[in-house]
DNA sequence: CTAGCTGCAAAGAATTTGCTAAGTA
DNA sequence: TACTTAGCAAATTCTTTGCAGCTAG
């Protein structure tokens, strides 16, 4: 079994809301939706779908990449997951259960990603909301930043080659 | 020439400011750039490079796909239009001369996108930024909504079916 | 002239989908 | 058993690139 750096507590939890939302759309629990729960729960921070099939393959767990891809939509949907577009053209994921609620400031720099709350900033968006005689349904907000200090800090140097291109290439 | 929905003086300012922008980089002004720049501030709302394509082509001014992609990261460049990414696997341009600053609200059900502007929101994310010793380059508040009154109102109908298909995939 | 531009076609990256065998309720 | 999945490969969608000839400064 691989390495879960997730209590216990939080897996049991998870897959038990997870059979809870198949249950009810009549959908099955199998052996891979249960591995990509684990797999997911013990990843750290933001990762993408290529990063969770390749732990998942290195775990000796393979599981397909359209599984993958299928797989995300529903941890998603049954709120495990939550999913955010940080406009660097490939979508990231997160642990939902058993966090609380945050948003993101993004380095264009070295694309690192910090997270951070503010109760201020959600009562307004829901105010927002609220005026226009809407339900909100989810928000985004993500901050893009330079982070120069923390980089001389010597914390900031995640930045991959590709994540280079599409800064350099004007995206975001 | 083809209609233009801005005022003239926009689309001066526009050209003026583009001139600007290029000579600073030692880059050329092109018919098709001029086009572009004439064709994107007649857009209203938010457009795709593909929509901007299409009006371009209709408009009798074909300028290649190729162009377009690259002419659009040139204006973004340069501050005439600004990109959003609203999470449905298409980036999104609108006018960002001559315009004040805003956020916007996408329905998740019909994709119509609502602008609001909030200084209190504007100002608690410097403060956030600040607190962090960053400075902050950019940022993108999208709120989620279901304007569920606004369709009974009629005015929330511009459901594509690619959109409609995304939206039922789980994306967003 | 000469570096930058355009169009075209081909390449890419990230996802999605059709299909058949296999698994779950 | 009946309907949902997994895996695989092929297909898509959006966007970027290589290259050859054209063009602005």
């Amino acid at each position: 079994m691989p390495r879960v750096s997730t209590s216990d507590d939080t897996l049991e939890t998870a897959l038990h809301t997870l059979e809870a939302y198949l249950r009810g759309k009549r959908l099955k629990m199998t052996d891979q939706r249960r591995t990509m729960v684990r797999a997911a729960l013990s990843q750290d921070g933001h990762f993408t779908a290529e990063e969770l099939h390749r732990a998942l393959t290195v775990g000796g767990e393979a599981v397909s990449m359209a599984t993958v891809y299928r797989g995300l939509a529903v941890l998603e949907e049954s709120d495990l997951l939550e999913g955010h577009d940080f406009a660097d053209g490939t979508r990231r994921y997160e642990r939902a259960i058993d966090r609380e609620h945050h948003d993101h400031m993004v380095c264009v720099d070295c694309r690192a990603v910090i997270e951070f709350t503010n109760e201020r900033i959600e009562a307004l968006q829901q105010e927002v909301v609220e005026e226009h005689g809407f339900t909100m349904n989810d928000h985004s907000l993500t901050l893009f930043v330079e982070c120069k200090e923390w980089r001389a800090a010597g914390a900031c140097e995640r930045r991959t080659a590709r994540e280079e291109r599409r800064r350099t290439s004007g995206i975001s």
